[in-house]
DNA sequence: AAGTGGTCTAGACCACTAA
DNA sequence: TAGTGGTCTAGACCACTTT
């Protein structure tokens, strides 16, 4: 026998609700004091109930609004080589990494905002670069927005001598012609992709604005030279709700 | 200034417990007693604090036992074009298939449950194999397992003429050498990959045994002939707590 | 001002796990 | 049997949104 509690009987017919359109995307759930009502339930059953549905990430609260069901408008992300190329294969790109020219291409409009600092490396990194842990390595850290509104964080670390009196040190929107490794001397041609779904940390939840319950794809790319020494690892955090991750794989 | 709830100061200050490894993974909590006692606050507030852990995956809770400290072992799965020609790269494969001999070399132990059926297409896999929505296809679900837990589901879709008459067919764990594909005269020559974190359908949950707030990572792999007609659509859905998805990609 | 969800309290009864 | 979390109730006060 199934649990069918209360909690869960209220839950599964709000789930069927949502799922047969009866209340559309974007519209507001019945109010707490009218499903009490309905279902002749305490107010802290009825809310149970609502969080097990924001969790499925079916709905979401908003104070003094109410509860709305949730829709979704994810991008699609290509992770190609061409990117690492500083080129795309159908887009021109003047004056845009691969990223911006992709939203572009797909009608919306990109900006980013970067900084670069100097950091001891996370174990994640250090594995991956082949230095010890708390080695100095060079980050860039970018807040990739689209529409003005977050949408994915993209931090590139590189070790200490690669990125040394490069452009990759300069801070700000940089554009580097046929990419920025490759001005830098370590041209990649290799990648290693790692890809996780998890649930976002709390610092990862607030730069980005994620609503509750999304959950995010750390996408983590490892990049070899020519010597096949490791000389960058990008850590991407890409919120379920707006991203679709694409690969194009040919079997020649 | 952040909003600072009762709430949110107790599961912060547990989250730090647990983040220094005071409480380390697989050991209890503070009962819920003990931590009402510890701050002041009714068993709701506390229990509100432990949801919001559980639901960034830190903690679980065991009835009757307590609450857990959650821990991670996934396995990398690498959804290369060798799976697709019955062979792998490094490892020879005794009468498994690719998914199989990767787990394997891991060092565990696979098996799988197949079932196949015919169906009407829904509307992803339509739309993919370029046939009609309802139109009726072939599906080969598969429940795999890692040392008896499941681990992932992967459901392959075929258009009805591509599977007839071949071992597709064929209920049970079928190995093919060469590739069920190949020997039913549609060998792939490109594959197109879209990946999406998003958290799990009641069914996936119950099917994959899924502890609460377990985001799954939703791979669909489109399948093309030389001919560019799509003959498969692979649908896999991979829970993150036990997958690291991984592609090597080549610059040449 | 009226209606919405957010937080917090206090108490009750239940099912499950362990000693 | 004692201790754990799971569920449910009833009531209170608050901040925020809309009319």
């Amino acid at each position: 026998m199934a649990t069918t509690s209360k909690t869960e009987r209220i839950a599964e017919a709000l789930r069927t609700e949502i799922a047969e359109g009866r209340i559309p995307p974007g519209a507001r759930m019945p109010s707490e004091p009218a499903l009490m009502e309905q279902y002749s339930a305490a107010r802290g059953t009825v809310r149970e109930a609502m969080k097990i549905l924001a969790n499925d990430g079916l709905v979401i609260s908003e104070t003094g609004l109410g509860w709305l069901v949730r829709q979704y408008n994810p991008l699609t992300w290509e992770p190609g080589v061409f990117e690492h190329q500083g080129r795309r294969r159908d887009t021109p790109n003047n004056g845009q990494d691969a990223w911006a020219a992709d939203v572009i291409a797909q009608g919306r409009t990109p900006s980013q905002d970067v900084q670069v600092a100097l950091v001891p490396a996370l174990t994640v990194v250090a594995e991956r670069l082949h230095v010890d842990p708390e080695t100095t390595v060079v980050v860039r850290r970018r807040l990739r927005k689209v529409d003005g509104t977050p949408w994915q964080l993209a931090d590139s670390y590189y070790p200490e001598d690669v990125a040394a009196g490069t452009a990759i040190m300069e801070p700000g929107d940089t554009f580097v012609p046929g990419g920025l490794m490759r001005s830098a001397g370590h041209a990649q041609v290799r990648f290693r992709d790692e890809i996780r779904a998890r649930p976002p940390t709390r610092e990862e939840s607030a730069r980005l604005q994620l609503p509750p319950a999304t959950p995010i794809d750390q996408h983590i790319r490892t990049g070899y030279n020519e010597a096949g020494r490791p000389v960058r690892v990008i850590i991407t955090i890409a919120p379920g709700d707006r991203h679709v991750i694409v690969y194009d794989v040919s079997a020649k």
